[in-house]
DNA sequence: TATTGTTATACTCTATAACTATA
DNA sequence: TATAGTTATAGAGTATAACAATA
């Protein structure tokens, strides 16, 4: 019973980031967005988050790191950020309606370009890919208290 | 006939990127080799490559960025860069059999080490995952040219 | 004149470590 | 004293562009 012969997990993965950059890229920039803005709203676009060093960990962000992002797009309307009346050490992160539906729109354009990859595959494998790359990101999620991006080295 | 809710592609590949780099690096480091070492090693295990601009571009790397890499292959035995006979400025790179050896050896103990990951897959999904990541990997290496991989932003 | 490899430089991204304000 | 947020800074990683050698 010998192993299939395979390139490396990292190898076939990080092509195929890079595509996916490349695809969010110009979606993004048409809406003036970096990548750690669409990041943050994405972030934000769930349940309300109670501190923003807790957001800046569930994108994998350092926290000094998200604090010009939350500027801009607070400047923006698209977040609102107030401090926590119970105690006024933290602040309250926020979509506002503007920003939930910039969110949502950028989201579904990303999306649909995405799809333009996944068509590449037959229904049965891309519903199946979908499945399990949710499975492993739950179960990395869960295993790997989200941290910053390491650099190439 | 609603569309599932999910995540972005991205948003779900890149912290397996971050799981994947974490569980590398301990192994690399042991040999004392950089990312980007590995990935020349990887880059040359298939089969020779007659430029070292063909060797960067096919690990996504500057030509400018590999060059002190390689340097210190050599230096260690792991490549030989030697001039073209027949056209001088081209430098033909090759592992060495030390070379050949080292990466073959990294690479099985890279690929224990992510069964880890994938044993948390059931066999059958386990098999499809690999089988179609690898297709969207040969097709996006066909469809975009490799490029040096985009910055943050 | 065009191409391969090399070097030097400027720029971006990043984490770290001080600092403030609250508790 | 400890924690959330902020700011400033130094370091790493990178692409760009100029350069040398060869064609």
């Amino acid at each position: 019973m010998s192993e299939e012969r395979r390139p490396d997990l990292a190898a076939m993965l990080f092509p195929l980031g890079r595509v996916l950059i490349a695809i969010e890229e110009p979606i993004l920039s048409a809406s003036d967005l970096s990548m750690w803005a669409y990041a943050v709203l994405s972030g934000l676009g769930e349940e309300p988050v109670r501190t923003q060093a807790a957001l800046a960990a569930a994108i994998g962000a350092d926290k000094s790191r998200v604090i010009p992002v939350l500027d801009d797009l607070q400047e923006r309307g698209l977040i609102s950020r107030r401090p926590d009346p119970a105690d006024r050490r933290v602040r309250l992160v926020a979509l506002t309606p503007e920003g939930r539906s910039v969110r949502s729109r950028v989201q579904a354009e990303i999306q649909r370009a995405e799809e333009e990859l996944l068509e590449r595959l037959s229904p049965d494998d891309r519903r199946a890919f979908l499945r399990t790359l949710h499975t492993l990101y739950e179960s990395v999620r869960v295993a790997e208290p989200a941290q910053a991006m390491p650099r190439g080295s």
